[in-house]
DNA sequence: CAAATCACTGGGAGCGCTCCCATGCGCGAA
DNA sequence: TTCGCGCATGGGAGCGCTCCCAGTGATTTG
């Protein structure tokens, strides 16, 4: 166990002796308090370099009746589907926004019902400052119970096109349409589409994208182009081969994932298809997987990172003013040109 | 900002009152303390049900002095080396192993020297009571300088043969010498391999088990089948191409990760090779990307998951029992087989 | 020149819990 | 019956900090 009571690190009381002010007055300087006179403060701000001086925390969050703690969640759901450093990314983002807070980022997951209800009861008890939602599945509720608590929350994504909560989403609809229009532009006439689950909002998004951009395009928007997947590379190659069987013709494809564009490359090859000379695929995610086909995989990347970075500036915000309105962050989403179309 | 002081949760001090005993009697029953009687144990839990009540964490560090936290710290070195769902998984593992525990997991990045000195000194402060150390570069002193402040330390994969500090690994000597094994009881003859880099633990190992392995095989080791790669694709490739270059002949490789193996079908492909007919090739991590070449790839399982639920485990241990031993575990690994080999 | 104002500052009163000592009580032994 | 002992229990004394009010001296105003 712990050693017991005295830690020997030094505590704000043993700062004011030695700056020879009173405890106020150190807890006004760590705390930025614009009321102390500079001499006065320099002071203080010696006396704490000399003792390494740290605040305890535990003591700053009973007496302030604040925590400076948020939770980062993660349920457990169908997370492979996304692109793996995913996850890793949205966390350096994060970590990165908040870096010169002094908040903690608790990492939380959330994959039984107990730990749900936990999670909630915590929440409740206002045991932590704010929320981070990752990668939730689109029927999830849990932000909106947050937010019944008045609990500061961020989500990555949003669950349905008019969704409440705060959230920083990137431009899906765009990308896809770039992705397209791409496509188009560099000559191809006959674009297909391999979409993503349509009960989740992302797909749907995606799936926009490409109509909007098709509808500007000899031959309009046509159903018998769009084929289903399920963001698996198996399915991509089952839709691949529909499509293949409807329309022989086609000289490109855009896939809304690149697992699928991946399961499509394979189906494409096997049918006697050079890429990207006969077919140009574009996925979407861009991740490590592109860099790693054959030929290389154009796709469109999310700025994941910034992504992490957003959410918790966003937060940040919805703390320091609870009565602040909702965010919504729509950030930009890039092509990446490779080889393959 | 947060309401002020009362924040409306029921105190131990309310759940006394309810149960019609003391504070001290009711924190007994939270710690579960052996000293209670039953039928007063029973009072209390029903009166805390009843009131909903959650103890207040920063209460019971500042009157315990300690924090029932434990920092999970990221370097940022060359963490993209890294399988990529590896973060992830240990990160699933670790809050498995943490769950019916009440500590929490604080998510630490330390990129920086600045961030690197600031987490130092937090440790040294006991704002934490234990570290997980993730991905750490060999040369890396973080394990010692907490080590020698005492604090409870585990780390994945060991810095070197001769780790002090408790670590959870791997078996990669075993993991490669069964690959390699494979190989050679599936026929193959000539049997190259493509290292990591050698200033790296983790590399050594793998080429170890190579050595080991080949040692036992009609030829046995010859330096000159051995190529070094850096874990990227394109040193695969290279290297791939400088063995084939000597070894025209040779019929299988064992590539220390999946990335480099990745980069020596390709150049494999390139040189008419047929895989596996020509050439069999095998990789190491089982990252997401073997499931996604042509032919999919046979390679090393590490159970990632598992890792992060033993350091759990391990720091567990050595928070509860601080003059308990460095701890080493070694966890088996597991040869995948796809169609490369 | 007195009174009012203002900028800083000191320190008491908790925040909700754990630690630990003192108290009460039941029970077996003398 | 009396004494002693130990188990259960109550509650005082902090843990280190923030909040806030009162106090100090300097400055301004009438």
């Amino acid at each position: 166990m712990a050693a017991k009571g005295r830690t020997g690190q030094p505590t704000l009381e043993e700062v004011a002796a030695l700056a020879g002010v009173g405890r106020g007055t150190v807890s006004r300087v760590i705390n930025n308090s614009p009321r102390v006179k500079d001499t006065t403060r320099h002071l203080v701000e010696q006396a704490i370099a000399q003792l390494g001086y740290i605040p305890n925390r535990a003591a700053r969050a009973l007496a302030g009746s604040r925590t400076d703690a948020v939770a980062l969640v993660i349920p457990e759901t169908e997370k492979r589907f996304f692109a793996e450093p995913y996850f890793s990314d949205i966390v350096h983002g994060v970590g990165d926004g908040l870096a010169d807070t002094d908040l903690q980022l608790l990492l939380t997951l959330v994959r039984t019902e107990k730990e749900r209800q936990r999670f909630l009861q915590y929440a409740r008890a206002r045991r932590i400052d704010g929320v981070l939602l990752v990668s939730l599945h689109d029927s999830d509720t849990l932000p909106d119970l947050l937010a019944g608590m008045d609990m500061p929350t961020v989500l990555s994504g949003r669950r349905s096109g008019d969704e409440s909560v705060s959230y920083v989403d990137s431009d899906n609809v765009g990308g896809a349409r770039a992705a397209v229009r791409h496509l188009s532009a560099s000559g191809r006439r006959g674009i297909a589409t391999i979409t993503g689950p349509l009960d989740m909002y992302v797909a749907q998004c995606r799936l926009r994208g490409y109509e909007e951009a098709v509808r500007n395009t000899p031959g309009g928007p046509r159903p018998s182009w769009i084929a289903h997947g399920d963001f698996t590379e198996e399915s991509g190659r089952r839709a691949m081969a529909e499509l293949l069987a409807l329309h022989p013709g086609l000289d490109a494809v855009f896939a809304a994932s690149d697992v699928m564009a991946v399961g499509a490359l394979h189906t494409l090859r096997a049918a006697g298809r050079r890429i990207p000379e006969d077919v140009a695929v574009v996925g979407f995610d861009d991740s490590p997987i592109a860099r790693h086909t054959d030929p290389q995989l154009t796709s469109v990347r999310q700025p994941v990172e910034e992504m992490g970075r957003t959410m918790a500036r966003v937060l940040l915000e919805s703390i320091s003013d609870a009565s602040s309105a909702w965010q919504h962050v729509v950030l930009r989403t890039e092509l990446v040109r490779r080889a393959s179309g």
